[in-house]
DNA sequence: TATTGTTATACTCTATAACTATA
DNA sequence: TATAGTTATAGAGTATAACAATA
């Protein structure tokens, strides 16, 4: 953890403490920004889990129920419904793994990928149009910010040890 | 929307498109960091409708029960029992009106307006803690960002007209 | 009559426990 | 015997409909 002299922690009007502030205002805001485009394009009637899971097994394809449990921070019985539920929607496929067939392996089937592509593209789309009203000079802050964030808040991702639980912390 | 001349997009690393990729890889992963701080400091067992019903009432001492339904995004009667959960847990008071006995009155009680601050505090702590692995620089850049996105984003805020509702969206 | 909130009832999502199939 | 997943059952949260109290 680096140190900064005293100084420089007076000189500069942004402390760690004021940065801290800044983000527990906006964040809250863009997420919510973000779920409600989201939700207008294409991922009407999911659940944010069925969503979650959507995105997880998008990133892992062949993934297992355990795997999608671990990360969405469901039970299992609770997500191998879930999963139907998106089977149903025919979003998700679900087979099972060839070398061991207790697994299932779930993948997205087209519809899946397209509807969540077009979700994004539409999402970021839209949250371009309203960035389009900053400063490029601003949008290269917002860009460095989010690289700084993700670099400071990005480990410990992946797995779900957060102690979070959907059904109590949604 | 906006057209720019092929070169600016190219001389800037931060297009709109760019910065809003950013923002959809980046700003879930910090929403997710937030809520599970707070949930660690004191905001255990509530759901994500009453966390968002106590800030609301927090900020609109008063308010009305139809007031946190359209905010929080759930039916009357939802927001009802909800309340219910809070009173029993001594965060939120339920006084009617005097002005009109037909509205009731909510507000913070003392346990519920130190629970949620001591949370919040807690949790900025911790994200001041992250955040310090940060340059004074990132962190101003981190800063400057949050004041633009604000500006952007923050209208259009207060009264749920996101579509958002909770029992799905959550 | 209109408005604010509550009570009654049903549905969905999730959990735990018991079970099946594969390893 | 252990592991991956499903089925059975119960609890929590939410919705709609019907109701009560106040304006």
């Amino acid at each position: 953890m680096k140190q900064f002299p005293k100084e420089s922690i007076s000189a500069f009007p942004s402390s760690e403490k004021e940065t801290a502030a800044w983000l527990m205002d906006v964040v809250p805001m863009l997420m919510r920004h973000i779920r409600a485009e989201m939700r207008r394009r294409g991922m009407k009637g999911l659940t944010l889990p069925q969503f979650r899971a959507l995105i997880y097994i998008n990133r892992h394809q062949g993934a297992s129920l355990s795997q999608v449990a671990g990360m969405v921070g469901l039970a299992l019985p609770s997500v191998s419904k879930l999963i139907d539920g998106l089977v149903v929607r025919e979003l998700v496929e679900r087979a099972s793994a060839e070398n061991d067939r207790r697994r299932v392996s779930l993948s997205l089937s087209r519809t899946g990928r397209e509807t969540l592509a077009r979700a994004r593209k539409g999402t970021e789309a839209r949250l371009a149009e309203k960035v389009a009203g900053l400063s490029s000079e601003e949008r290269r802050a917002v860009c460095r910010a989010m690289r700084s964030l993700q670099a400071v808040f990005g480990g410990a991702e992946e797995v779900n040890n957060t102690g979070w639980r959907a059904h109590v912390d949604n």
